[in-house]
DNA sequence: TAGATTGTTAATCGATTAACAATC
DNA sequence: TAGATTGTTAATCGATTAACAATC
């Protein structure tokens, strides 16, 4: 199992102080895309309106967290109607940009690598991949789901005519450290890690952990909170 | 993209105050495999004591956190000196449980489902993959990793033997529910989703989402809250 | 109108951070 | 001892929840 998860590489407190108050709600932010993918299928169904209710029920998340949520938006809704399907749609891909896809490379085409450039998710979800770097003999100089697999060498060089924002960092752990050297001497400022390690990149780059041991780990510890000695009352 | 991340499926509120207040800090047991990764990595390198100072450096978080974390786990260091390697992994591992790991199957062995199959990470997090489910022929009797993969038909049938406590849910977003609701006949209480959509499940039972998307929406609000207008001070 | 839904404001709750006493 | 590190307690911070006024 590849380690990953979601936890943002930590922001010292110190320098986030300097940042002023934080100024969004990240926990929020994360939900976005629960909503995103109530609304589409809302759309897919020909539904035009919803309440925050049926969001609610949707999302599985409760009904003042989506008005909440909706809030951060500007989308507004009307009093007993609701919101328009294509308007919260619209406001969430564009508070988050994924109506402007950002151009996107994936380094380590294993079998992470790989499902994740097959599952045509990416474009919809903010990432326009535009090729993918490994030195495995067995991907290098193929395609995966039509994306050119190249030589890690080559990163530095495509860059410049790519000139990709965001890299993805499915490489294998021993190969992390040096391929977000690569990513950042490749002019890349984020970093979307599957690697438990923290990473070590220059000031202005960012860098998001997903820790999907993390997601096991909360899952066994809140089902046994149950099943231990506390029932409820 | 296979729609992954990190979401607790939601426990309404009103259920969450009949259970009383939260008896455990889950964002603190997130973070416990950073730790337990990080620790491994010391043992592996012939490190026998850490102080949290040196922990934090390893895991890229703040030095109270890593005490507060630490406090929860029972395992006590000594002043000046800090703490046994060996007894913080074996403190995160009871705490996690993941010293006596889960009976476990997986279902949907598609691209994402291959790949956490082949990584031989689940042992060393708490499960133990006993089959695979899938109806694709093109998998249906095989075996990936050692592991073989079953009709869902059989899913039922099997799990008298195998007495699965986890179910690890990979299926692609038109088979989840059904996948869920197998899962549920044959006796899982906890269930690990990397689908987007939420799951209808009877009390009781233990669902875990994994949004990857949730940590791609972070990773670029992230970033563009330092390039946007509010440049630090 | 009456009633349902939006959307904001205030209250609660929980996590993180900071400070410091205890310990080696 | 002096100094560094543990480990706890208090203060701060932020997110969630609840309540309700505004609106259609």
């Amino acid at each position: 199992m590849p380690s990953a998860g979601s936890e943002a590489q930590d922001v010292p407190a110190a320098d986030r102080r300097k940042r002023g108050p934080r100024l969004v709600n990240l926990p929020a932010v994360r939900r976005l895309p629960l909503y995103l993918g109530a609304l589409r299928r809302f759309r897919a169904d020909g539904c035009g309106r919803v309440s925050t209710a049926e969001l609610a029920l949707a999302t599985g998340l409760s009904d003042p967290a989506v008005k909440k949520d909706i809030s951060m938006l500007g989308v507004t809704g009307r009093a007993r109607i609701g919101y328009e399907v294509k308007s919260l749609i619209a406001g969430i891909e564009r508070y988050l940009g994924w109506d402007r896809p950002r151009r996107a490379v994936l380094a380590g085409v294993g079998g992470l690598g790989t499902a994740l450039l097959c599952g045509d998710g990416f474009q919809p979800r903010g990432l326009r991949i535009l090729a993918a770097f490994d030195d495995d003999p067995a991907v290098l100089g193929t395609r995966v789901n039509g994306i050119p697999v190249h030589g890690l060498g080559e990163l530095s060089r495509l860059a410049g005519k790519l000139k990709p924002e965001v890299g993805v960092l499915t490489a294998s752990p021993s190969r992390v450290q040096p391929v977000a050297d690569l990513f950042v001497a490749a002019g890349i400022t984020r970093i979307w890690t599957f690697a438990e390690q923290a990473l070590s990149v220059p000031r202005g780059v960012t860098v998001q952990r997903e820790v999907l041991s993390a997601g096991l780990a909360e899952l066994l510890v809140r089902s046994s909170r149950n099943s231990g000695k506390n029932i409820a009352d």
